[in-house]
DNA sequence: CTCCGGTACC
DNA sequence: GGTACCGGAG
């Protein structure tokens, strides 16, 4: 349940998560049941949440759990690390907060947190060993959710230092913010992304929305991705989808949802 | 139009 | 270390 809420959360901003997580949990409520079937039905099921190959790490993860797991989602960094999908920030989050363990993670909002906290920019591993130093192993889910609540709510992009409650402790803050903002670039902290219109992500997405309802055959490809005049381009993105694993070659020749 | 969010692969 | 990968809200 954690795991699959909190690969739902990669990317995507939580208020567009709430509303689709209870009906993906009553169709696929056990690894079991993901794991028996095909990817397709994850795939639509995850059509509008975006990063479609996430839906294709989680039936992947699904059938690990099920093969080599028992069906029970590991409880152990190394484990959860090996599943695909899953990186350092959802691993330490299926433990802080499905099995409550004294664990640090570090998103992007803790990323900036701790960049601004320290006063300077932070690597991977400093900003992991600094979260990990100051987590509080009485409460470590409090904690955690805290601390990601202040990035999200105070310590943004153009920081809120008046209304935050640690600034007297924050380095960045104290040397009155002086320097450059240590946050741009430090560990996990988000850069900005390509504009999406026009864009091959755009035509991956339209085509996967499209294959959800049924097959498309080679000479409707084009049309599909959105790039009616443009089959060359369609081709060469095609590619990356098959690649992906969010698209196979039907029989025909035609292009369908993997199964 | 800008903002927001981790992983995999090179 | 840089880049590709989605979509909705404001």
């Amino acid at each position: 349940m954690i795991l699959v809420s909190e690969l739902m959360l990669q990317q995507t901003q939580a208020s567009r998560v709430v509303e689709r997580l209870t009906p993906f949990l009553e169709e696929f409520p056990t690894p079991e049941g993901m794991a028996q079937g095909s990817v397709a039905p994850v795939i639509s099921a995850w059509n509008g949440l975006g990063y479609n190959r996430r839906a294709v790490n989680l039936h992947r993860a699904a059938r690990k759990i099920v093969d080599e797991h028992r069906g029970a989602v590991p409880d152990n960094l190394g484990d959860l690390l090996d599943l695909p999908g899953v990186g350092p920030y959802t691993a330490r989050a299926v433990l802080v907060f499905a099995f409550e363990r004294s664990e640090a993670v570090v998103d992007t909002n803790i990323g900036r947190v701790l960049a601004r906290w320290e006063g300077r920019t932070l690597g991977r591993q400093e900003a992991q060993e600094l979260a990990d130093r100051l987590v509080s192993h009485d409460d470590p889910w409090g904690w955690n959710q805290a601390l990601m609540e202040l990035g999200a709510l105070i310590c943004t992009g153009v920081p809120q230092c008046v209304e935050c409650p640690v600034s007297n402790s924050c380095r960045w803050f104290v040397s009155g913010r002086d320097g450059a903002d240590p946050a741009p670039g430090s560990a996990a902290v988000s850069r900005r992304q390509s504009r999406f219109d026009g864009s091959d992500r755009q035509g991956r997405s339209a085509l996967v929305r499209t294959l959800s309802a049924g097959p498309v055959s080679e000479s409707d490809l084009p049309v599909a991705m959105g790039w009616p005049d443009d089959a060359e381009r369609a081709h060469r993105v095609v590619k990356t989808l098959l690649t992906d694993g969010l698209v196979t070659r039907s029989e025909d020749g035609g292009f369908e949802l993997p199964t």
